[in-house]
DNA sequence: GCTATCAGTTAACTAAAGGTTACCAGTAAC
DNA sequence: GTTACTGGTAACCTTTAGTTAACTGATAGC
């Protein structure tokens, strides 16, 4: 692959490192259900958060794939796991200040739907 | 799900408009390719891009997917295709203005994936 | 005539992601 | 004693993602 364009330019190479970066994070964040979670906590960080409470908030997620999903973000530093001496114990989420650095891949992601739904309603209204 | 915090704002109906939003970007938007897609195309808008060319250069991606993944896109009106009456035929492929509307999150992405590759070399030089 | 390029498609397959159901232990209320 | 809540796990199943190799048909170069 050319690292340098006919104008000797570095445009290509570039390009290969931002297309690698974005799997990168494409790699940590992606899936169906990572993204959500972090929102979900970051939205919620006023608040102390369960796993159960997680289970019935967040539309359509299974125990199983929230148990996974919690593991992988944890193990990534994004949120932190705190076992609470409760009766019944309780597990506390929350987010991270590094997992607070996702707010803008969430942000834009929330205003390009809303944008794009938007647009939908007005082309099927035509 | 309650619309109404003790404290009467619309928090939680707000949040959950928001990962509802977010689930609708990433349906359209998700998976291991679109962004990848999206982001090249985007760069490369100054140049005519082919179904070959693009095969070679985005890292990994096979004829079947790449076909696949471009055909989704071009439902969703993101990207152009335009087939060339040239001898061997040949299909450009380009972003279109509403392409240009995800821009923002691959930036985020790619800048996001940056800084998470900075920060995995600081913490295993420690 | 042989080989290569273009833009894919198709079939047959494996791997990964995600969903479903049942189940665990501990405790507290009824 | 029964039910319900807590935070999960294990086994199984389905769906989606992805791979590999073979193939199309027109054309151009050697």
């Amino acid at each position: 692959m050319a690292k340098i364009n006919d104008n000797g330019t570095l445009r290509e190479a570039n390009c290969s490192e931002e297309l690698m970066a974005m799997r990168d994070s494409l790699e940590v964040l992606g899936g169906k259900w990572k993204l959500m979670i972090l929102r979900f906590l970051t939205n919620r960080s006023h608040q102390v958060i369960y796993f159960k409470k997680m289970q019935r908030e967040i539309d359509g997620i299974s125990a199983k794939m929230l148990s996974k999903e919690l593991k992988d973000l944890e193990a990534n530093l994004l949120i932190l796991r705190e076992i609470q001496d409760t009766r019944p114990i309780t597990v506390a989420y929350s987010i991270t200040e590094y997992g607070k650095s996702v707010l803008p891949v969430t942000e834009t992601l929330v205003q390009w739907g809303l944008n794009h739904r938007e647009k939908i309603i007005i082309s099927m209204t035509k």
